[in-house]
DNA sequence: GCCACTGTTAGCAT
DNA sequence: CATGCTAACAGTGG
């Protein structure tokens, strides 16, 4: 599941693969991907170079001035740089192809819950899909970071998923900060001490570098481009490891349910505060 | 075969 | 407004 540091693996490969490059053309097979995009919108990419790839949150971002493409990969979207001769794969719903070039950049969904917006460069920022997520948890400092989770009524687990709050983070690495914090999922935003603040920006921090680092997770479906998988799964302490040891005490991993998600923790290490 | 489960966000309900 | 629940969809595993 694309998270942030999986985004950020598929915005470095894309960007080996495609920046410098002409488009040639751009096709979208399912108007539903399109959002806030008309079909023709697309003819006005022919012609364009791709200038930059990059990330927000989880969105990636492809600038080819004057236009910019927005896709968000929500669960199962990832890019494959395919052959253009080659047969299009299950469920491909957008093609990016190139001048001069027999490699073509393909977007596939199973689920088809991604989406992808075309836009101009100088509107991007200010879309709804980029304005309204809150700052990038590795470039937030410690006092606004205690100051902006502090404002939150729900649980901990619950604000570190929400997207206006801190954009990037998902369920594995929310469940994975958390336990290297100390903290109880369920623990009230409100209640943390700023030790505990301090804590959690900390293992947030340094679990996301190290997911970076080593590619991101390859649980279910993510890989970056070309069926690559990341290594980090292999280092979660509690994602996915339900009746299995604490890595650091030995109890078992428990599984609950948190605001319609699966969360993994150790009861033992990650007291909950009353 | 059937059903629960998967994770993200928009949209609706509370 | 803020917070919580669920539909959107398709595939996998029990």
């Amino acid at each position: 599941m694309p998270e942030l540091p999986e985004v950020e693996t598929i915005a470095a490969a894309l960007r080996a693969a495609i920046v410098g490059r002409e488009i040639a053309a751009a096709r979208c097979f399912l108007p539903k991907l399109l959002r806030a995009t008309e079909p023709r919108d697309l003819d006005d990419l022919a012609g364009t170079r791709i200038l930059a790839v990059r990330r927000r949150g989880k969105v990636l971002i492809i600038e080819a001035p004057p236009r910019a493409l927005l896709f968000h990969l929500k669960m199962t979207g990832r890019f494959d740089w395919e052959n253009a001769g080659l047969p299009l794969a299950k469920h491909t719903h957008f093609v990016l192809s190139f001048a001069g070039s027999d490699g073509e950049l393909r977007f596939r969904d199973v689920r088809k819950f991604g989406f992808l917006r075309c836009l101009p460069c100088g509107a991007v920022e200010a879309c709804d899909e980029i304005r309204r997520l809150g700052p990038e948890p590795l470039d937030i400092g410690p006092e606004e970071f205690a100051a902006r989770l502090a404002a939150r009524k729900g649980r901990l687990k619950s604000v570190l998923l929400d997207q206006r709050v801190l954009a990037g983070v998902g369920n594995i690495y929310a469940d994975e900060a958390l336990h290297a914090a100390r903290l109880h999922p369920l623990t009230a935003a409100g209640r943390l001490r700023p030790d505990e603040w301090g804590r959690l920006r900390a293992s947030l921090r340094r679990i996301l570098a190290a997911a970076i680092a080593a590619g991101g997770s390859s649980v279910r479906d993510y890989r970056s481009i070309g069926g690559e998988i990341g290594g980090f799964q292999t280092r979660h302490k509690v994602y996915g490891r339900e009746g299995k040891k604490c890595l650091r005490c030995g109890e078992r991993i428990r599984r609950i349910v948190v605001g319609g998600r699966a969360t993994f923790y150790c009861p033992s290490c990650q007291r909950k505060k009353r």
